[in-house]
DNA sequence: GCGCCATAGATTGGCGCCAATTTAATGTCT
DNA sequence: AGACATTAAATTGGCGCCAATCTATGGCGC
């Protein structure tokens, strides 16, 4: 509340020193511990959709302070990443079945744009990194189903990064978890998230330098993914314990 | 303030009530009066890029807290639009001149996909909006420069709400803002943001349902808003005072 | 027995205080 | 007189406490 200002020139008109911050590091929010923690949880589907996230768990859990989780969810919020309900708390964000189709119009749209200029732009360091990927792919452990997830997410990630536009990579990195988000909400059980083919042709496709080619493979894969999906009838069979004893209550009235 | 649920199902099953929230209110942190204020402000460049974002000051200009002034500037730095340094404070975000390209590389993939959409989906009720934003905009008082930037801003965003992708709008509304710091920036001094002709024309277009030109006109419209930044060649003459008194001081100097 | 109401427990939200760091101002030395 | 080091003020960051709200359990009336 005080507003005593010291007076301010006293000789000359002397330079106020550096008022504005520029070339600072620009280390995101993102680097937090407790952010990756809970993206990467998300990504490789251990945190699925509703999932509650008490902070007192989570301070815990990452041996840290109540206020540091609080920051973080509050970045996550912003991000919508996670649902926060005023006195309730925060929970892994659950899409609706029209945002979950439109996560997919957005993907086309950008991903498609991003491959093309990924295509312009490639270059020799371009290639070693999509070849680099893509022998990744093709030895991975098939069984680690986190790894494979993990990796599955990064081949996109690596064309958006291939496109040489940052806001673009931004949004494409938001788009996949949304997308993450999507897929564990409407997924059918059983079915992987992509079909394991389509990304090394597309990166074939990419190191060809086949635009036209790249542009149809990858709209082509994203809409395959988005028919995997389908709309849930009921919106409170999302209830875990309801869902699984549903029928076993029926079924055990009916043998008794 | 009290939420009353009824209940759906009374008789049957046990229904542990409700365990994942679900259909609450989805109203964001965006309705915060804080960010809403900052944000206006800086749509309508009355907050410079660099500015000095003071927790207190913001705290007693607001009539808040502390905290609240907190809570809204990380949210503001999520998405961006404030850059936050670690014990030095928050300021208006001030894009690279690179991010600025990105950001106008955005803006062409995602509104020419976003008027291609509006196209296409164009019904009475959006065509009513459109013409009565058009009228709006002929009509408006040129002199008011910030009911000037906010309209221009608003005929953007009412194309992407045309194109009814959430997603869509969403990333709109983010490069809306961050086309106002990019601009606010990196422009020559006294020139419109916007050509005044240019969202009549596009809005004709769309009406007419001529995809085609819609989205040519649309990607004209952004590459001309491009070429009217220049990149700043000394990173220190951002500093205003340091700017303004440099060639004072030298002439004074001169004379004396 | 079923549904409604009340109390207890747990969780989130907010405020104040104090420590840590930065920034501005003053004094001193060359 | 200019520049460096020291000191003082201001601002941000973090922690603990307490109030407000919500959830869950038990009791009561119909």
């Amino acid at each position: 509340m005080k507003r005593s200002r010291p007076l301010k020139r006293k000789t000359k008109p002397v330079e106020p020193k550096r008022v504005e911050p520029d070339a600072v590091d620009p280390r995101s929010v993102d680097d937090d511990p407790v952010v990756q923690g809970i993206l990467t949880a998300i990504s490789q589907k251990r945190l699925k959709p509703g999932a509650k996230l008490g902070e007192d768990k989570l301070a815990s859990a990452f041996g840290t302070t109540r206020i540091h989780i609080r920051q973080a969810l509050a970045h996550l919020g912003s991000r919508k990443v996670v649902m926060q309900i005023p006195n309730r708390g925060a929970f892994v964000y659950r899409p609706s079945w029209e945002e979950a189709q439109d996560i997919f119009a957005a993907r086309r749209i950008i991903e498609v744009a991003a491959v093309a200029a990924a295509v312009d732009r490639l270059d020799k360091s371009g290639k070693a990194a999509l070849k680099a990927h893509m022998e990744l792919e093709a030895r991975h452990d098939r069984n680690d189903r986190w790894a494979s997830l993990s990796l599955t997410a990064e081949f996109h990630i690596l064309v958006a990064k291939l496109a040489g536009n940052r806001v673009l990579l931004d949004m494409s990195r938001e788009l996949m978890l949304r997308t993450s988000l999507a897929i564990a909400t409407f997924e059918q059980p059983g079915e992987p998230d992509c079909s394991p083919d389509a990304h090394p042709d597309i990166g074939a496709l990419i190191l060809a330098r086949d635009k036209a080619g790249a542009i149809h493979a990858m709209r082509h894969h994203i809409e395959e993914m988005e028919q995997r999906i389908r709309p849930k009838q009921d919106a409170d069979e999302v209830d875990e314990l309801t869902a699984i004893f549903k029928e076993i209550g029926a079924r055990s009235r009916a043998g008794a």
